[in-house]
DNA sequence: TATGAATGAGACTTCATTCAT
DNA sequence: AATGAATGAAGTCTCATTCAT
């Protein structure tokens, strides 16, 4: 009872713990997998016993929901898209891309982990597989948003082709980096794609001249 | 009914129950990945006892090294490229795409088997990663003698770059589809995707006009 | 019948299931060796699930390695070797002996399950092996030493030949009683046995008189 | 049908494989034990499937009986006594002891084989344990008779003392060396043995002067 | 806020053995 | 004289989870 504070004794403990957890679970479930992360991993790699973990999570499932969660917390965190309207649209177009790019080279554990998920098919899905597809469908609405007002008058249809093309391609973009590592630059590629995207999207405009479109 | 006892059960033979054991692998792998395909559930869904998958399979591994393999294979099959040089550049490019968006609709297993392996990152890699990754380099070599065929003289780095991104749009709007089911029109997506790669290259070569690089 | 409800079964307790669990496994260990003992046999003999064993006990190398250990203390335990210097060499060199003997009659599992162990030459020497050679190397030492005191200028190539063959002699007794069960009076060979080693050694010892030795 | 000998092919069939199948298995047995040596490892080491060994045996406890049986057949071949009776008695004591030490040293998987055998306690013994205690059982007899001629006279409770003493004594001996190798010369310990025994013997007869027994 | 201990289910794999050829 | 294939039982060990403290 010699200083101020009042026992205090090995600093923040909850909170502490939790993000002790998740760290862990991260780096397991990018690893190996829905299945492939297993409790007793993510208590060995944590420090934590088994049981502490259920203290935090109530159950597997729950536990890589947030793992998922926060992982898009940490890409969101790092994606710095350029905030105001300058310069031409194709210059924004492609700052965006740059903006994306930066982030998965950063933070790429959502994506990976997300994609893992999506491509399963299990029976009873799980819930880090649901909170994935609603983000990315945040995103992509978000995304029409952003073309319909870059060119208003496309067809929906043409919008809806042009976004998915676009996810398409960041998704393909960040397959082939996970693949095969820095012999991908991530950067140049989503720059060439940001291009594409947007080329194909004037041409489908009405009012373009198809110049390209046919020798 | 002389000649004809209907396929009598438990005549021992190896080369059909080797087909069975791998025909409910693939189905379940493509459910619930590596991890997730446990030999209690591939025993279940051939019939045969879980001994008798390690009869013709040394491990879980082998098990699944084979069905990457066989799977493969059948994509191969489905894979009808475009046989002679018929019409313009733009339009084999184009067919080519078709035939392969035809291909993974139709035999869908290898790549969705193949990009859960790869996106995994286990300390000991399993042999269908490595499979995988390995056919996946062999076509990829062969797509990069095929552009610079169609292109001569473009630059070696434009060459991988074409080819990477060329790829990267399969894996992604493969991967769209998974995600999104037949709301995606793969073949609609893949003509896009051949046009716009087509005239990337295209831009890139020597001689070519540059009218839209930049501004 | 207030405060002394009869142990209350589940209630958690590490201590007291270790030794279940080992007393479990010594019993089977002797009966069936190394590869014999099954942890299910161990299970179903202490009562808690294989699970459980797997709590206290990395794998079953480390509990052979425990029952090893613990089936050594339970014999050092055993070993009331005699206190001060009583008598003359040889009857104290006789004392010896017969508190091994009586060591051996009544905590034999040591020299049993060593012994097994002892035998095997398996590429991967399992750890209790280990142990066991090294506890025995020990109990060689200071029975060097103790031959070093009583018989002093010996030569050092004598008293490791001495050595030896008393626990080649011990060894092979237990061995014999092992066989035969109590048709061998331990206690008498043991005798014997010590008479015959003390006067090899001081047969051997410089001064002595070496009527027998050769013809 | 050019040549004089009809089909011969492969040469010397049964009777050859059922020496390989010996052959691995005495080498398996002797690494791992009873319980260790499985059918499959046999099988890997002698070549035959798994089946084939069903062939030449009923059941793996018959195989093992079988090692046992052959290992007993080797050392026995290897076993070469002195013939005819020449020197005093101790250095036909002496002379018999070197054979039997260079016999274990020769062929040495008999006694080993043996000892694990009878080492364990099993509900169910297995028929190779049967087989050597039985034939140990007839060395010992035979080595009882030889005691009683050389020395006429003793009490045969004395002879079955001085008997066990120097089974148990050529035991452990040859575990000695088993555990420590070339490290343990067989040969010189066996002559101190056969040695003492010897005297032991002699000191136990009537009319022998007690000069050492007691103070 | 944690955790030591326990547990049933199920994972992968090997076992000894049989059977039809 | 042999063997490819099959099989139920059993092996070791890990799983996700719970519970009392």
């Amino acid at each position: 009872m010699t200083g101020t504070r009042p026992t205090r004794r090995k600093r923040a403990n909850g909170v502490e713990s939790r993000q002790r957890i998740l760290d862990a679970a991260v780096q397991i479930a990018s690893e190996r997998g829905y299945e492939g992360t297993s409790i007793a991993a993510v208590s060995a790699r944590c420090g934590l016993p088994a049981s502490s973990i259920y203290w935090h999570f109530k159950d597997k499932d729950d536990l890589l929901a947030a793992v998922i969660e926060r992982s898009f917390e940490t890409w969101l965190a790092a994606l710095d898209l350029p905030g105001e309207e300058t310069g031409t649209p194709l210059q924004r177009f492609v700052a965006v891309g740059a903006a994306v790019a930066a982030s998965l080279v950063n933070a790429p554990d959502f994506l990976r982990l997300g994609l893992m998920l999506a491509l399963e098919r299990r029976p009873e899905e799980p819930r880090g597989r649901a909170v994935f597809l609603q983000v990315r469908e945040v995103a992509r609405q978000r995304f029409i948003e952003v073309i319909e007002t870059l060119l208003p008058g496309l067809d929906p249809a043409d919008v809806r082709t042009v976004v998915t093309y676009a996810l398409a391609g960041a998704d393909g973009l960040f397959l082939q980096r996970e693949i095969h590592g820095d012999a991908v630059d991530l950067a140049a590629m989503f720059e060439l794609h940001a291009r594409l995207v947007y080329e194909a999207a004037l041409r489908m405009a009405p009012g373009a001249s198809h110049d390209h479109a046919k020798p």
